[in-house]
DNA sequence: ATCCATTTTTGAACATGTTCATTTTATATC
DNA sequence: GATATAAAATGAACATGTTCAAAAATGGAT
């Protein structure tokens, strides 16, 4: 056998994670405790921290996982209008992500909180929001009817932007089977078609490119401009 | 002294609410801790617990207060077109919430988890959500450029959805003062300014009545419709 | 004043996320 | 093979959110 050589931590590693998926599936994120975790896992309970500094950041890995998912998912698209090429992939996303969507919910509540270390918009998720956005940037070069020029490089970070509040809004929906989700994406697709259409009024660009000004802060890499938010002093 | 009478509890209430305001205020959400509280209350821990369910509850209890404030201040706002209104209103809301950002940022982290009891869009927080729902029908009405017709219905949901969605992005913004809120502001009074001129398209006045549909659900009064994610097996 | 019911308050106990000093196991070096 | 260095693993301890049964204070009716 031709095995590249893994360690047996790596083992424990992925041992563990899949407990804690498990875990998470069966009985939510704060339904599962580390130490049910680590028993499933067949391990004591120090040892899941040494390869997950948080519980969190085990749900983040569960994501990382679904990103190279998608990433694949995006390669293979077939060519077509920006449209198509958006609600395929969006609605192929939500179809692959409703598995987990309990335990997702969980990252998109503690996720957001500017303080968790596992914050979305944080250093530590950095890596792979730029793989996010390199994914909405292929959707984008590949589609045929997209005008060249400046909307390039802004279209790419507002699909994202989108994406982003599409699992937000999917993670709260309440209606059966997420309809008003699915509903959200069909309207999203039929606004995307009327694009070029739109784009004719110089005004409609001119917002698009300011738009997309104004949210690259906040998808970029987080840098010294990057500020904690501290509670001023009253 | 015509003072209404005030039982013992509701002093000790707000003397707890007093502390935990501080305490957040002086060491963020996750660094105040409830004996801490209790403490500085001058009460057991478990007195805490009488008053507030949880720990989360507390902040429920400061949007509450600021939920008020607003109310007071779109009473007062001048007449004059929608765009106007709107960004006084929402330049006045953030100004407002400043000094509790990091407060906040706890409930637009955890709130926004449907598990938690204090979920933004559940149950517990109907009553409000119908408040600042009113909000803004108000600065709908009142505004003298606004068409009549179904828009008057939806318009109200999209101004207050966008204004979850501009306190998220403001939570989370990353500039210098929160430049990128400020400038998102500006931009969305602009858009607002051309917003005669784009109804006049009628694919656009059709969009904003689906979005609003869509929207409506979730912040209606969640009813049995009302589907906690549930971790389907896989 | 006395008694009773209600409200208010307490503090101990529990569950769980997290840390860490320590021990055990694997791996490389002689 | 013996030994030393690094990796892996352990379990006790800690901090904190939360619960709860019991005690203390309160207030009204007799």
């Amino acid at each position: 056998m031709s095995e590249i050589k893994i360690s047996k931590g790596e083992r424990t590693r992925e041992r563990i994670l899949a407990a804690a998926l498990e875990l998470f599936a069966e009985q939510g994120f704060e339904g599962a405790t580390m130490r049910g975790i680590a028993e499933r896992a067949e391990c004591s309970l120090g040892l899941a921290y040494r390869y997950f500094r948080t519980k969190e950041e085990m749900v983040l890995a569960l994501y990382e996982r679904l990103v190279d998912e998608l990433a694949a998912e995006a390669a293979l698209l077939p060519p077509g209008n920006l449209a198509q090429r958006w609600a395929q992939i969006e609605r192929a996303d939500i179809a692959r992500l409703l598995p987990h969507r309990a335990t997702l919910a969980a990252l998109f509540g503690a996720g957001l909180s500017p303080s968790s270390p596992t914050q979305v918009l944080g250093e530590g998720a950095a890596d792979w929001r730029r793989r996010v956005h390199r994914i909405y940037r292929e959707v984008v070069v590949g589609a045929n009817d997209v005008p060249k020029g400046a909307l390039r490089e802004q279209l790419p970070t507002l699909l994202y932007t989108g994406h982003l509040l599409l699992v937000l809004f999917w993670v709260q929906d309440p209606t059966p089977n997420q309809k008003a989700t699915s509903d959200l994406i069909t309207f999203g697709e039929e606004m995307l078609g009327r694009m070029r259409l739109a784009l004719r009024l110089p005004w409609a660009t001119q917002a698009v490119t300011r738009i997309g000004a104004i949210l690259e802060p906040l998808f970029g890499d987080p840098k010294e401009s990057a500020t904690p938010p501290p509670n001023p002093p009253a």
